[in-house]
DNA sequence: GTTGAAATTATGGTCAA
DNA sequence: TTGACCATAATTTCAAC
C-alpha cells in the first residue's frame, strides 16, 4: 500500500502541515522541485491517504467558543448495548470535538468546546448527562493551553 | 476588530473547516456568491484571525505514528521557576502535540504521539521523565478514537 | 524530473443595486 | 455597503520528452 516515502515527500508533508494552502509553485520551490513533479507527489500522498485532508483552523476564542473542557465519562457498563448508543449520541454533538475510549480508569475522555463555563454546564446538564447509560461525569478544565498543534513529527 | 459575522461568513467557515483547499470558485457557488465577493470575505476572515490558518492533516497510522497517549504530569511545585523550564522543554518536543495547564488535580495534561508503546515508554524515560521539576507521570492510553475533529460548531 | 503550452483560477477594478 | 461582471495575471495541469 504505502510505497516508501523519501526525504522530499516528508518535506512536502512538513510544509503542508504548516501551510495547507500554499501554492504548488511555492511548495515546489521550498522542497527543491519544479512544479510538475511536486504536484505529482502531492497527489500521490493524497491518494495514499498519508495526507488525509485539508482544513481551515478557526480561532475558537474569536468565535465565542473560548472554553475547552475535558470531561471524563463513566458508563453503567462496558457492554455493546451500553456503549453503542453513547457513541452514537456523542457523534451527533458538534460541541464534542473529541471522544476517546479509554483503557484506564474511566470509560471515555471527551473534549468539549463551549462559549463559557455557564454554557458548558448547561450543555452537560441538558445533553451529556442525559445520554442513556451515563453513570458519572467528571469535568477538568484547562487553565492555559501551553501547546496545541495538528503537526505530526515526520 | 471583529466586525459582525453574517450567515454567509459562517457558511464560508463551515466549508473551509471541512475542505481547506477548496477553490474559490467552488466555495463561492456553495455559499451562493460570485467569486469576487466570496474571496473578499475569505480574506476578511483571514485578516481578522477568525480563520487562523490552513493545514494538511496527516494520517498518523499511515506514517508509523499510530499511538496517541495522554500523560498527566505533576511537577514538584507550581511556582514560575518550576513551571517555566517545563513549559519550555515541552514546547521543543515535537512528539508532544498538546499541553494543557490544568486547574484540577494534575498540573499538566499532555497528548503525545509515538509509533508504539515501546517507543512511548522510551520517550517518557529519556525525555519527559528527565525534564527538571517533574515529580510524577501517569499515562492513560486510548483504546479507540470514537471522534476527533478540528471543526468548531459555528 | 523537465519543459512548455492550454485550461482553469485568482484577483482587482469598475459599475450597479 | 455589498455583489456582479469583466479583464488580466498567475497558477494548475497535463501532455511529450
Amino acid at each position: 500500500m504505502s510505497t516508501k516515502l523519501d526525504c522530499i515527500d516528508r518535506a512536502i508533508m512538513r510544509v503542508l502541515q504548516q501551510e495547507g494552502r500554499v501554492q504548488n509553485i511555492e511548495l515546489a520551490e521550498r522542497v527543491g522541485l519544479s512544479p510538475s513533479p511536486c504536484l505529482r507527489r502531492v497527489r500521490m500522498l493524497e491518494d495514499s491517504g498519508a495526507i488525509a485532508r485539508y482544513v481551515a483552523l478557526l480561532d475558537p476564542a474569536k468565535l465565542g467558543m473560548g472554553l475547552t473542557v475535558f470531561a471524563r465519562v463513566w458508563l453503567i457498563g462496558q457492554d455493546e448495548d451500553t456503549v453503542a448508543p453513547f457513541v452514537e449520541a456523542i457523534r451527533k454533538l458538534p460541541q464534542v470535538v473529541e471522544c476517546q475510549l479509554m483503557a484506564g480508569d474511566c470509560d471515555f475522555i471527551l473534549r468539549v468546546i463551549a462559549p463559557d463555563l455557564d454554557a458548558y454546564r448547561a450543555f452537560q446538564m441538558e445533553y451529556l448527562g442525559r445520554i442513556k447509560g451515563v453513570r458519572s461525569i467528571k469535568t477538568e478544565i484547562p487553565m492555559q493551553t501551553i501547546k496545541l498543534t495538528t503537526e505530526i513529527p515526520i
